[in-house]
DNA sequence: AAATAAGTTTTGGCAATCCTAATTTCAATG
DNA sequence: CATTGAAATTAGGATTGCCAAAACTTATTT
């Protein structure tokens, strides 16, 4: 048996470059240096010269100018970033009862100075959460995660019941508006109609004070992730 | 009436030079190179450098050779700092059952990162308390702090009846210890005996079951403040 | 006053991260 | 196969923070 080799302490930006890497790499192709620039809202000279140190290190391997993907250590600090990140989110939102909008920004700056021993504290607190306030799935404390394809609100057809399992969390004001129209992880959708020329979908949210319908535009409906449930 | 000016965020050594000139100066004297770096366990050449920097933002006042002292935006942005840090090591204590002696490093890396959206959300959830686990003050939001001068238990004399008020909270391997003879924040203490040549100082701790007699080493009793009570 | 000890500052470097501008590479097109 | 446009890389700089060693200032001692 082997011993787990303890994993260095890596920088604040070294974390965020693997949990963009991590992401990206999740459709399938290898994350491109302006993918990750965009990303990071960085130039992608930067991410040229950060890629190599990564390299370096041995957490990515790159292939130049075919992109980058994260080596087996890259990809477990990744996962353990990205599960600080979110215990961190559902402990700000279950315990200390932050806004849905603002837990992301929150988390990001503290889960680079969190301790391991504080995060699984919080996750001992909330019964070991599996999923995060906007339905990411937290890895286990041993790097495994399930990571399931679901398909977006914008690729759902008239007619199909849905159930909505993860929105996307960076930006809060699309947050706070999918709040308003009572769309959330878990609740019930059925597509009612989608206009031509990528117009907006329009939906009958059941858990809505007495069920409600509500339109959305295409660009926030491609946020919101869900699964389907059978057809009208 | 002046609407209080945002202060602007400081890096995360800035906020530690600032703690560090603060707590210097509270002994009355400005701050000294050597003292700084003594207690950042950096060098003293690094301080010269950084005093410069603080200077030229308007937090200290640099008088060469002589000393540092905080301006009012140091003094003020240093008591902000205080104040998350020792809220934080309330919460991680209180909410979180940290070990006494683990707070104040977890604090130290956390204090940097939380917002004040943060810090104002735990002392709320706790009650806005005064004082953090090792006795110290807390600063109010608006910047007031109460440091009571007090003496340590290294200078109470034989008969002296004291309550411990404060203890210093750096080394956790002498916060441990402390513990395990009984002695922390708000515990009762007589002396008994103080033996010559800085020998130990023989206290009965009240607060230990059934009253306990224990020998406490100079250099441990100068890290305990405490308060008078009487005479035996 | 001169010498010395102690403390402080300056000098010159290094590492991590970022940037802009210029250059190189790849792949697709005429 | 030469051209071209997009993408990536290199070059050259800036900033923040750190260090060791050299140079300097202050204060004390002879």
């Amino acid at each position: 048996m082997t011993a787990s080799p303890e994993p260095q302490p890596l920088t604040g930006p070294v974390e965020d470059y693997l949990k963009a890497i991590y992401d990206l790499e999740l459709v399938g192709s290898p994350a491109s240096t302006n993918d990750i620039a965009d990303r990071l809202a960085i130039s992608p000279a930067s991410v040229s010269g950060m890629v190599r140190r990564l390299a370096d290190q041995g957490l990515v391997s790159h292939e130049p100018y075919r992109g980058v993907r994260l080596t087996g250590d890259g990809r477990r600090a990744a996962l353990r970033t990205l599960r600080r990140h979110r215990i961190l989110e559902c402990y700000l939102t279950e315990v200390l009862q932050y806004p849905w909008d603002q837990v992301h920004a929150e988390a990001e700056r503290l889960e680079h100075a969190a301790s391991e021993e504080l995060v699984e504290r919080m996750a001992a607190a909330l019964g070991d959460p599996v999923q995060d306030p906007h339905g990411a799935p937290i890895p286990t404390r041993d790097g495994r995660v399930e990571e399931s394809t679901l398909r977006t609100l914008a690729e759902a057809a008239p007619g199909e019941q849905v159930r909505v399992r993860r929105v996307h969390d960076k930006e809060p004001a699309r947050l706070r508006y999918l709040a308003e129209l009572g769309i959330r992880p878990g609740c019930h959708l059925r597509i009612l109609d989608k206009a031509p020329f990528d117009g907006p979908i329009t939906v009958w949210v059941e858990d809505a004070v007495g069920g409600a319908t509500r339109a959305v535009g295409v660009g926030l409906a491609a946020q919101v992730y869900v699964e389907s449930e059978g057809q009208a």
